[in-house]
RNA sequence: GGGCGAUUAGCUCAGUGGGAGAGCACUACCUUGACACGGUAGGGGUCACUGGUUCAAUCCCAGUAUCGCCCA
């Protein structure tokens, strides 16, 4: 036990004899019962952890280590995301480079120190590498935070979500969801996003405010012009109907007719569909393939033809759609040809008001738009070839089965459930999981080719399972040799990619390495804990659910608990964009690791907290105090090794203990139910108590001051409490925790058993009312020696209690403890009629 | 527009059908024998607003306002 204990170096001393002597370490022979398995989040590398996730990381390790202390193997993994677009873009600006599919591999390739102003080209397998060389820098970064936050990760479980084991699971799961019909390839409408060039799903999309303008322009019928209003003239070459309500008597004539278009004169129906607005514009809107989802619908709905003519790039084709037939309206479209869609706008526009096909004034319209949540472009509608997962969007029977599952799962706190189904009611489409990116998990299927060389989307071929993974445009699909690639009559490789949740949804089995060690597999999972985000319910607990619903008929976990948001002090979600990201190493070495997670601790399960720096001034005062009154009670002198109550004989010391069982009680209730704020608060309340007013109370009697049974049984409740309160502590409070049990335990405090009830159980029979009346008398003399100012340790020459005689009563089997506590020499007690408490005292002894 | 949550002391937040709480900050006092990275005490609130249920509402119900998240 040091001198002068102090916080400063615990965090690196335990950290490294927790590793030297795996203190974490999960034990593979254990049983699924004994096991308490964490489907822990991976973080996404793609720059550096923020405060955000120390106080959400934290939640789950107070959670992992109270299981652990409870005897459960705690299988405790952490995952690195490093799949997907945020490393695709940092690896880009990082070294200056860019993925072109078609170069071949370069073995020597290095990148520039510096990256230059122009991107280097690299090929696919080049920018690959370099995605793996920069997420192996930053993993160790994070590993190195997360040690010193003080997870209890059993570090020898890793994985990342792109390496070679992640991609074969991910890709296994794909195949047989492929084989089982869940999974399917289709050409469809699809959502684009034309800066990225990549499909995007529903859960990616949101609606952001998009100023535009109403154009009010004249289609021309038999009977006369009739007037539509549009945000996107543009679209006008690509209109296939003119669609109005049923019930609108304005068209009720026209329906059925065709009417032709401005500037291109192509002849288009007018048609009939509910989903038609009649308030809105002229109440009769012109359907584009595509401008927005409502087109869709129509096109689907209505059988319309397809009439494209923006490219992925979102540029208008290069070439004159065939169905522009007129001279003039083919001359007119070649001066859109291959324009932007904003260049094609403004061109449009010109000619209508050339031609006066632009009726009245264009008026500005704010209204919202369909934006990948990444991207700063409004999302385009194009035609492509596209893989799916079933999940509900389009099927009412696997819809009731994953909102089954929902009812299934145990939520914390419960009304998240509600968020969940909210997304699994309002899914209107199957999972969309191909994305034409580079660096991920390729889609592993391959294509027969026609004898025109064009590819047949429903002759796939895939892998088998012992060539896994796979990637399409290296690998050869089974009976086939490398001159048959792209060639007419042989075959082709999918260039997609999945969609980052397709693989991130397997976490549970990625880690638990499904089909890769079953054994271990079925001592793990189902899982105990999926702990996240509340924002991402709807993309990566929904889509795990769904998953292992698909695959394994069942849940990936018993339970989940939602974590709140960091939100600076103006309410606001914190972000980088904002500036106001703190760095988590520095808060860790500016208060220490115990006192931050002491701060995240105090957030209540799925409430978003403010992040706030007196919280962990708290943490690290309440680290100290554990300290200082270890060194104390054990400097005092109590029995070694695990304490017995039998020397427990004073009315007092059994009230304190009773408290103390109460106290074990409720905070292993809330742990249970995965409320760390509740068991943390219990406890602390607790201990500010006990060091308070008992410590207060029986520091004489422990010196020895009194008789030797008085003595004993003081030193006794004081080594009974304090090894429990250090246990009790320990889950949030990992290096203090560990350091003072070292003073005097054998082993560490994180394998020690959770502290029951029973160990502070006397036998006897204990008066509550000796603790309340001995503290709120201790408290009563310092009240009357604060007002007169004199110092706490001031020798009084009476005291003068008045109170109900019951409490009297009580008081008297504490008395000397309140009197050597008070400094106070002569005692007068006095029944009180009404029971109220009054504490005076008398004048200081000269 | 819908769903969910929040609104309590200057700040950050607990809480309960009957007495309004904690920590921080503030003020005063105390260098005490575990702790000055300390201790003791004190001041401070119409529990967002309006109705209703009840003997009794900060708490339950309805509505309003404001904020946040998710979704249209």
């Amino acid at each position: 036990m040091p001198e002068k204990p102090t916080l400063d170096g615990l965090e690196d001393r335990w950290a490294g004899v927790w590793e030297d002597e795996a203190t974490y370490a999960f034990d593979r022979s254990a049983t699924r019962e004994q096991v308490f398995s964490v489907d822990t989040p991976p973080p996404t590398v793609s720059g550096s952890l923020h405060v955000g996730h120390v106080f959400s990381y934290t939640h789950t390790d107070i959670v992992a280590r109270f299981q652990r202390m409870r005897g459960k193997q705690v299988f405790y993994p952490m995952g690195w995301d490093d799949n997907g677009l945020p490393t695709e873009r940092r690896v880009q600006n990082y070294y200056g480079v860019r993925c072109e599919p078609s170069l071949p591999y370069d073995p020597d390739f290095t990148p520039p120190e510096k990256p230059g102003k122009q991107q280097i080209a690299i090929s696919r397998k080049n920018f690959v590498e370099l995605c793996e060389t920069l997420t192996a820098e930053d993993e160790k970064a994070f590993e190195a935070l997360w040690r010193r936050n003080g997870l209890s990760v059993d570090w020898s479980h890793g994985y990342q979500t792109i390496d070679a084991r992640a991609r074969a699971i991910s890709q296994r799961a794909f195949l047989r969801n492929v084989e089982r019909g869940q999974a399917y390839v289709s050409m469809a409408p699809t959502l684009w996003d034309v800066t990225f060039r990549t499909a995007v799903a529903q859960a990616e999309l949101e609606d952001r405010e998009h100023t535009g303008a109403w154009h009010r322009i004249a289609y021309h019928g038999a009977d006369g012009p009739i007037h539509i209003e549009t945000t996107r003239p543009e679209l006008i070459p690509a209109c296939v109907a003119l669609i109005a309500h049923p019930d609108d008597e304005r068209y009720q004539p026209l329906f059925g007719t065709t009417v032709r278009s401005p500037l291109f004169d192509v002849e288009v129906p007018v048609l009939a569909h509910p989903a038609a607005e009649m308030e809105r514009g002229a109440g009769i809107a012109m359907c584009c393939t595509f401008g927005d989802l409502t087109d869709v619908q129509w096109w689907r709905e209505l059988d319309l033809p397809n009439r494209t003519v923006i490219n992925r790039d979102g540029r208008l084709l290069r070439e004159v759609p065939e169905w522009i037939t007129s001279e003039q309206g083919r001359r007119r479209y070649e001066e859109l040809a291959g324009a932007t869609v904003h260049t094609a706008k403004e061109r449009v526009v010109a000619m209508l008001q050339e031609t006066g096909e632009l009726v009245g004034d264009v008026r500005p319209v704010t209204r919202p738009v369909k934006f990948y949540e990444k991207g700063d472009k409004p999302l385009e509608i194009v035609s492509s070839r596209q893989w799916y997962i079933r999940n509900g969007g389009r099927d009412a029977a696997v819809r009731d089965e994953m909102i089954a599952r929902g009812q299934e799962l145990q939520w914390h706190p419960g009304y998240m459930r509600h968020r969940y189904e909210d997304w699994v009611r309002g899914l209107n489409g199957d999972w969309l999981v191909s994305r034409q990116r580079f660096f991920g998990v390729p889609v592993p299927v391959w294509y027969r080719l026609d004898a025109d060389g064009e590819v047949l989307p429903d002759e796939v071929l895939t892998p088998s399972d012992d060539a896994l993974p796979v990637d399409p445009s290296t690998d050869l699909p089974p009976g086939f040799t490398a001159d048959q690639r792209d060639v007419p009559g042989g075959f082709t490789g999918d260039r997609d990619i999945l969609d980052t949740w397709a693989t991130s949804s397997l976490t549970p089995q990625i880690a638990g390495l499904w089909s890769v060690d079953d054994d271990l597999f079925a001592r793990v999972f189902p899982m105990d804990l999926r702990p996240q985000g509340h924002d991402i319910i709807r993309t990566w607990l929904f889509s795990t659910v769904l998953r292992s619903h698909l695959e394994h008929d069942s849940l990936p976990w018993a339970h989940t608990a939602l974590s709140g948001w960091i939100l600076d002090p103006d309410r606001k979600k914190m972000s980088k964009s904002k500036g106001n990201v703190l760095t988590p190493m520095d808060l860790l070495v500016e208060f220490g690791s115990d006192a931050v997670r002491y701060w995240a601790a105090s957030g209540r399960p799925g409430v978003d907290t403010a992040f706030d720096r007196g919280q962990m001034k708290v943490g690290r005062r309440l680290a100290m105090k554990l300290l200082n009154a270890s060194k104390f009670i054990l400097g005092v002198g109590v029995p070694a090794g695990v304490p017995s109550v039998d020397a427990v004989s004073t009315p007092l010391d059994r009230a304190l203990l009773a408290r103390l069982a109460e106290v074990v009680h409720k905070a292993t209730e809330a742990l249970e139910n995965y409320d760390y704020a509740v068991a943390l608060e219990v406890t602390e309340q607790f201990f500010w108590f006990f060091c308070d007013d008992y410590l207060e109370l029986v520091k004489s009697r422990a010196y020895g001051e009194f008789d030797e049974a008085g003595r004993d049984s003081a030193r006794a409740t004081l080594a009974v409490a304090l090894r429990v309160l250090q246990r009790l502590f320990a889950p949030v409070l990992p290096f203090v925790a560990e350091e003072v049990w070292s003073w005097w335990q054998e082993g560490s405090v994180h394998r020690a058993p959770w502290p029951e009830p029973a160990e502070a159980a006397t036998g006897e029979e204990v008066d509550p009312q000796v603790l309340s009346i001995a503290s709120d008398v201790i408290g009563g003399i310092r009240r009357a020696k604060s007002e007169q100012k004199l110092s706490i340790r001031t020798e009084v020459e009476t005291l003068s209690v008045q109170a109900a005689p019951a409490a009297l009563e009580a008081l008297r089997s504490a008395l000397s403890d309140v009197l050597a506590a008070g400094r106070v020499r002569d005692v007068e007690l006095v029944a009180s009629p009404d029971g109220e408490l009054v504490t005076t005292v008398g004048a200081p002894t000269a």
